[in-house]
RNA sequence: GCCCGAGUGGCGGAAUGGUAGACGCAGCGGAUUCAAAAUCCGCCGCCGCAAGGCGUGAGAGUUCGAAUCUCUCCUCGGGCACCA
C-alpha cells in the first residue's frame, strides 16, 4: 500500500496543467465568460498565510467555473508601487526597485507551489513601466475632461525630518522616525473630482445585489449625502461674510459660538496681524490629519474677538472662536456651533464657559441639557421650544426643512445638497509610484505631458550616484536633471511635477488592465467587452470603503474618456469578503512586568493549558492577528513542505465561514492532512474489491453520493465552502465504511475527487487518473445531481409539545395533513401531555414539523 | 469621537423562523501492537442513577414555535480618506 505523497503528487499535476495550457483564458464566444480576481497582492517578499486563504478561494470559484463550462479569466499581478519599499530601501540601502522584483520573484516561485489555476500569462507588475504608462495616458484624459484638478490640502508635516508623513507614520500625534509632533501643513496638491459622480456613486450602490450589505452601508455613510443649509453670518466689523453650512439648521437659535478651522483664510489673516493667533494655530495644527485624532485631540480655542450677527436676529452677536476640529478640507471651513445638540459642542462650550441654550426637548421631559447633549431625532416628534416657526411639537426633520424654507423666503441662506465625499487627493511626495505626467512653465502654466513622451519613466538613479534614501524629502526633488524638460506647449524651459501617485490609483484600473495586458492603450475594446466586467471579486473587509470606492469612480471615469464600455462602469458585479487568519498569543511576563512571546513551537499544550520547555505555564490569547513582533505568524512555506499544498488549501477552507476570521491551529492543519490521506488512500481499498457483484448498499451509496453532489455544488455557489467541506468528509465517512459493489464505489470516488477538486486540485488529479479518469480531473465537467435521488419517499417529522420537541413520526412523504394529525395524537408521549384534555391547537407544517399547543 | 460587524459545547463552527450543536479538533473507552506511533470501532452540551429538566453574551418583546426577527444593555473585533 503507498502513502500519500503530497512532494511527489503536486508538482507532477501542476507541470501537467501548464504543459496543457489548461489556465490560459480564451476568448471564447461560444462559451459563457467568467472573470474571477481576488485583490492582488502588494509584493512583501513572502506568501503570508492570509494569501493562501484569498486566493484558495478565488481558485475553488475559478475551477468550479471552469468545470461547470465557462470561458474564466483567473489573472494575478502585483501592486508594487508604496511606502515599504522605500522604509526597504532606507534601512538597508537597496533600490525600492530591486527589492520590490527581488520580492516578486520570490511570491512568484511560492505562489507556484498552491497550484492555483491563474493565468499566468497576463501578469503585471504596477511599477512596470508599461502599466503605469498606461496609467500616466489614463491621468492626461481625466485631466482633458475636466476630472482631475489641482488645489491645496493638508498633510501631515513631520518639523524635524522635514517631510511629508503617512497617517500610519503618525504615532500618537508623533512623526515616527523623529518622534517630533507633527503639524498639519497645507501643500498645492493632485485632486481626482470623485465628487462629480458622488450621486450616481450613491445611488448605484442600490443595484450591487450580490455585494455584502455591510460593504453597501459603509459606502452609503462613506459618501454621505445630506440635506442642510449654507448661509453667511454678517460680521460687526463689516468684513466678508462667514460662509457656513450645517446640516442641522433646526438648532440655530441654540447658536452658541462661529467656529473657524485654524486653516480658514480668515484665521489667516488674523495670524498675521496677532502673534497670539499666529501661536494658537500653530498649536491647533498639531496632531494627524485623519478623522480620528481631529475627533478625539483635546480640544482647543481661541477667541479672535470678532463679532457676527446672528441671521434671525441681527442685535444678537455671536463671538469667533478658532477651534481645532474643525477640518478646512469639509464643508466651509466654518461651522456654527450649538452646544445644546451637539456632543462636541457641548464639551467645548462647557470648556471655555460659552451659553448653552437649549432649543428642543424630548417629549415629556423638559430637562435642560447639562452634559450630555440631545440631538433632536429626525423622524420622531420632539418639543420645539421657540415658536418662530410656528411649530411646537415637530419631529427634526420638520423643523430642518421649515428652517430652510424660511432661510431661502428671508434670502439670507439657502438649502444644500451636500456629500461627506471629499475629492480623492492622489499627490504623494515620493519617489516610489508613478509620475504624475505634468509639467510646469513659466509661460504656459500648468500643462500636462504629450501622449507620445510618456512613459514619463522613474529616474533610476540620481544622475551621477545612486539614489541616497536615507535623506528625508522626495529623490526627484532633488535630482540634477529628471526634472528639467521643454514645455511641451511652448517647447520652453519648464519643470516637471515631481509628486507622484498614490498607490490607491495603480490598484483602480488593474482589473480592466488585465482584459489586455500588453495592449499599447490603457484598454483595447474587443477584450473589455467580452471580459468585463469582473464577475466575481474577493478580496479583505479593509478595502471596503477606499479601494473599492476609487475602483468604482475609475471605471465612470475611464467610460467617460471611452477606455471602458458603458456596461462596464460598475466593475464589480460581486463581490465576496474574506475573514483573516488568526493565531494564538504565546505569552508570559517576567517579574518586572515586561510581556515576552513565544514562538508556537517552543509551547507543548496539554490539559488545556500551554507549557514552555522549563514547565512554565503560557498566557494564551486565542485568535489574534499575526504579527511578527508577537511570535505568531505561521509560515504556509513550512506547512507545504510538511503537508502540501492541498493540505494547506483544504484547511483555510474549512472550519470557519469564508466571511469570518479563522483560527489557525496546527492540530487543525495535521487533520486536514490526516484525512487527504484518508481520501487517498480509499483508492486502494477499490482495487481490491471484487468488480462482479452488486451490493446491496448500491442504491444507498448513490442516494448519499447524489445528495452531496447536490450540497456541495450549492455550497460552493453560496460560498460556504466550510459546510462544502463538512458534506465532504460526511461523504467520505459513508464511502469509507460502505459494502456497496466495486462499481458503485468507484463511481462514489471519482464524484470525490471531483468535488474536493477546486479545494485539492492535485489530490483529485491523482485519483482521477488512478481511476482511470479521462483526461485532465481539471478540464473535466462538473457532476450533476440526479433529482430522482434526492427526493425521499418517507419523512420524520418531529413533534414539539408547545415548541419543546418531545417525540417524532415517520411518515410517507405525501401523507394527508388530517391523517398527521391523527398520528400524532396517539403518540404515547403527546397523549401523556394531553392528559385527556384536546389540544388548544395542533399546527402541521408539512414535510418540516408539527407543533401540539397544550 | 463617529460608522460598521460579531457573540452558539473544552475549542473552530452547523442550523437564517421549524429536531440546536452537522462536520472537524481536543477528550474518554475499546480493537490492533511486545510497546508506542499510525490506523480502525464506539462515546462525547450541562445537571441528573434515572425519569426528566436546563441550554445559543445578559434582559425584555413579537410568534403555535426564536441562535435566527424587534428593543435595551454588556463584551470583543474592524474601518475612519497619505498602509496596502
Amino acid at each position: 500500500m503507498q502513502k500519500y505523497d503530497p512532494a511527489s503528487i503536486e508538482p507532477k499535476w501542476q507541470a501537467a496543467w501548464e504543459g496543457a495550457g489548461t489556465f490560459e483564458a480564451v476568448r471564447d464566444p461560444s462559451k459563457p465568460k467568467y472573470y474571477v480576481l481576488e485583490m492582488f497582492p502588494y509584493p512583501s517578499g513572502n506568501l503570508h498565510i492570509g494569501h493562501v486563504r484569498n486566493y484558495a478561494m478565488g481558485d475553488v470559484v475559478a475551477r468550479f467555473k471552469r468545470a461547470t463550462g465557462h470561458s474564466v479569466l483567473h489573472p494575478m499581478g502585483w501592486d508594487a508601487f508604496g511606502l515599504p519599499a522605500e522604509n526597504a530601501a532606507m534601512e538597508r540601502g537597496v533600490h525600492p526597485e530591486a527589492w520590490t522584483r527581488d520580492n516578486i520573484a520570490n511570491m512568484k516561485q511560492q505562489f507556484g507551489l498552491l497550484g492555483l489555476s491563474l493565468d499566468w500569462t497576463r501578469e503585471f507588475a504596477t511599477c512596470d513601466v508599461e502599466y503605469y504608462g498606461q496609467q500616466q495616458a489614463l491621468f492626461i484624459d481625466f485631466l482633458e475632461k475636466g476630472l482631475v484638478y489641482r488645489k491645496a490640502a493638508t498633510v501631515n508635516w513631520d518639523p524635524v525630518d522635514m517631510t511629508v508623513l503617512a497617517n500610519e507614520q503618525v504615532i500618537d500625534g508623533k512623526g515616527w522616525r523623529s518622534d517630533a509632533e507633527v503639524e498639519r501643513r497645507e501643500l498645492t496638491q493632485w485632486f481626482f473630482k470623485i465628487s462629480d459622480f458622488a450621486e450616481d456613486l450613491l445611488t448605484a450602490i442600490d443595484h450591487l445585489d450580490n455585494w455584502p450589505d455591510k460593504v453597501k452601508l459603509m459606502q452609503r455613510n462613506w459618501i454621505g449625502k445630506s440635506q442642510g443649509l449654507k448661509f453667511g453670518f454678517e460680521r460687526s466689523d463689516g468684513g466678508d461674510p462667514i460662509e457656513v453650512f450645517t446640516t442641522r439648521p433646526d438648532t440655530l437659535l441654540g447658536a452658541s459660538f462661529v467656529g473657524i478651522s485654524p486653516d480658514h483664510p480668515l484665521a489667516k489673516e488674523l495670524e498675521a496681524g496677532n502673534p497670539e493667533i499666529a501661536a494658537f494655530n500653530v498649536e491647533a495644527r498639531k496632531g494627524g490629519t485623519t478623522e480620528e485624532a481631529m475627533e478625539t485631540a483635546e480640544k482647543l480655542g481661541f477667541d479672535t474677538g470678532l463679532k457676527v450677527r446672528h441671521p434671525l436676529n441681527p442685535d444678537w452677536e455671536l463671538p469667533v472662536w478658532i477651534a481645532n476640529f474643525i477640518l478646512m478640507g469639509y464643508g466651509t471651513g466654518a461651522i456654527f456651533a450649538c452646544p445644546a445638540h451637539d456632543q462636541r459642542d457641548l464639551d467645548f462650550c462647557r470648556k471655555y464657559d460659552l451659553p448653552v441654550i437649549d432649543t428642543f426637548f424630548a417629549l415629556g421631559d423638559d430637562t435642560p441639557v447639562t452634559d450630555t447633549a440631545f440631538v433632536p431625532p429626525k423622524t420622531e416628534k420632539v418639543r420645539f421650544v421657540d415658536h418662530f416657526t410656528g411649530l411646537a411639537e415637530v419631529t427634526g426633520q420638520e423643523a430642518i426643512d421649515a428652517t430652510i424654507a424660511y432661510a431661502e423666503e428671508e434670502g439670507w441662506g439657502e438649502g444644500l445638497t451636500q456629500f461627506r465625499l471629499r475629492d480623492w487627493g492622489l499627490s504623494r511626495q515620493r519617489y516610489w509610484g508613478c509620475p504624475i505626467p505634468v509639467v510646469y512653465c513659466d509661460t504656459c502654466g500648468v500643462v500636462p505631458e504629450k501622449k507620445e513622451n510618456l512613459p514619463i519613466e522613474l529616474p533610476k538613479d540620481e544622475g551621477n550616484k545612486p539614489i541616497d534614501f536615507s535623506v528625508p524629502g522626495n529623490p526627484l526633488d532633488r535630482h540634477p536633471t529628471w526634472r528639467h524638460t521643454a514645455c511641451p506647449k511652448c517647447d520652453g524651459p519648464a519643470t516637471r511635477e515631481t509628486d507622484t501617485m498614490d498607490t490607491f490609483v495603480d490598484s483602480s484600473w488593474y482589473y480592466a488592465r488585465f482584459t489586455a495586458p500588453r495592449a499599447k492603450t490603457p484598454t483595447l475594446a474587443e477584450d473589455a467587452e467580452y471580459w468585463m466586467n469582473v464577475d466575481q471579486y474577493i478580496g479583505g473587509i479593509e478595502h471596503a470603503i477606499l479601494h473599492l470606492l476609487y475602483s468604482r469612480f475609475f471605471a465612470r471615469a475611464m467610460e467617460v474618456c471611452g477606455h471602458l464600455p458603458e456596461a462596464a462602469i460598475e466593475p464589480f458585479d460581486a463581490l465576496f469578503t474574506q475573514g483573516m487568519v488568526t493565531h494564538a498569543i504565546y505569552q508570559t511576563e517576567s517579574a518586572d512586568g515586561r510581556k515576552q512571546f513565544h514562538y508556537p513551537e517552543d509551547v507543548e499544550l496539554r490539559d488545556g493549558g500551554g507549557y514552555l520547555k522549563d514547565g512554565t505555564e503560557v498566557t494564551i490569547i486565542p485568535s489574534a492577528k499575526m504579527s511578527k513582533s508577537k511570535y505568531n505568524v505561521v509560515n504556509p512555506l513550512d506547512i507545504i513542505g510538511r503537508f502540501g499544498a492541498d493540505t494547506a488549501r483544504w484547511f483555510v477552507l474549512s472550519d470557519s465561514p469564508p466571511e469570518r476570521d479563522v483560527e489557525w491551529t496546527a492540530s487543525g492543519a495535521e487533520a486536514a492532512f490526516k484525512h487527504l490521506s484518508r481520501v487517498w488512500s480509499l483508492c486502494d481499498r477499490i482495487d481490491a474489491m471484487d468488480t462482479s457483484a452488486p451490493g446491496d448498499g448500491d442504491e444507498d451509496l448513490l442516494r448519499q453520493m447524489h445528495k452531496t453532489i447536490h450540497d456541495v455544488t450549492m455550497g460552493i455557489e453560496t460560498f460556504g465552502f466550510n459546510a462544502a467541506i463538512a458534506k465532504l468528509y460526511a461523504f467520505t465517512n459513508v464511502l469509507s465504511k460502505s459494502k456497496a459493489s466495486h462499481g458503485a464505489q468507484r463511481q462514489a470516488i471519482m464524484a470525490l475527487a471531483q468535488l474536493m477538486s477546486p479545494m485539492t486540485p492535485h489530490l483529485s488529479e491523482d485519483i482521477w487518473a488512478n481511476q482511470g479518469g479521462e483526461g485532465l480531473c481539471a478540464e473535466a465537467p462538473w457532476p450533476v445531481a440526479d433529482e430522482a435521488y434526492l427526493i425521499e419517499d418517507s419523512i420524520t417529522l418531529p413533534i414539539q409539545i408547545n415548541g419543546k420537541r418531545r417525540a417524532e413520526v415517520t411518515v410517507s412523504k405525501d401523507l394527508p395533513k388530517a391523517e398527521i394529525e391523527a398520528l400524532v395524537l396517539s403518540q404515547d408521549a403527546v397523549k401523556r401531555a394531553l392528559e385527556d384534555r384536546a389540544p388548544k391547537k395542533l399546527i402541521v407544517v408539512p414535510g418540516r414539523i408539527v407543533n401540539v399547543v397544550i
